[in-house]
DNA sequence: ATAAACCCTGACACCAGTGTCAGGGTCAAG
DNA sequence: CTTGACCCTGACACTGGTGTCAGGGTTTAT
């Protein structure tokens, strides 16, 4: 199949598709016109890859074990667990920011509110 | 004072005072000889912008109220308050979808542990 | 044979604040 | 008068996935 119709198929842009062939994702063939060539299993590969930048992963990193968990299951892909970990210690971390600076919004707003309703 | 004795007071880098300034957050006098001439009050400008900036907001946003909060309390800045408000509301949908990509983390974290447990 | 609908590559733009380098002026102490 | 510590501007880089445009080729159906 060309480039368009797994566009549509997997709903993720043709600009996009051939981005993740740049990062290495995604190898289709070529036809003597120099069109991309997508075997059907691309499908799959394109929503696998979409599962991912989903977590939060980013595509260097689906690149190092894409081609693992496309054989294997994901269990036993062994750099998938540190990836996990590692992405969910960051994960908690912008948690923990985000709570932050919600808290002091959250303080600012109500000394607001305070200091207008002492003036009226 | 000049610039670099202003970036030692605040513990902010040169270069972002010169971007502040660009942004027009902050504009000192220049001496004849072209540096940068700041007045004392420079330093609680400066602490301010940093504050803001610690809040989630942007240069740009800071812009439309700083001289305000600067002449006055920031209770009767009218701009405040709503830019509190929609800010609150980004970080709420961040800290949303945050949460959610944790839990599918943890999810696969788990069910990854699962089977290695099945396949002893 | 022509037009519409595809496909190709390469490149700039975006966000936003900061680092850093190049190339050059100024000032103060020795 | 020289050296070192400052200061100036302008510009590129970075992050990372995507949009979009330019400029050009191919295919398909009429």
């Amino acid at each position: 199949m060309k480039i368009g119709e797994l566009a549509e198929r997997t709903g993720v842009s043709i600009r996009s598709l051939r981005y993740y062939e740049r990062q290495g994702l995604i190898t289709p063939l070529r036809k003597a016109n120099g069109y991309r060539e997508y075997s059907a299993l691309a499908v799959e590969t394109v929503e696998t890859i979409k599962l991912y930048l989903n977590l939060g992963l980013s595509t260097e990193e689906i690149a190092g074990f894409l081609n693992c968990v496309l054989m294997k299951k994901e269990a036993f892909c062994a750099e998938v667990m540190p990836l996990y970990r590692s992405k969910l210690e960051d994960i908690e971390r912008q948690l923990l920011q985000l709570n932050q600076i919600k808290s002091n919004l959250e303080e600012r707003i109500a000394s607001i509110q305070q200091e207008q309703k002492e003036s009226e």
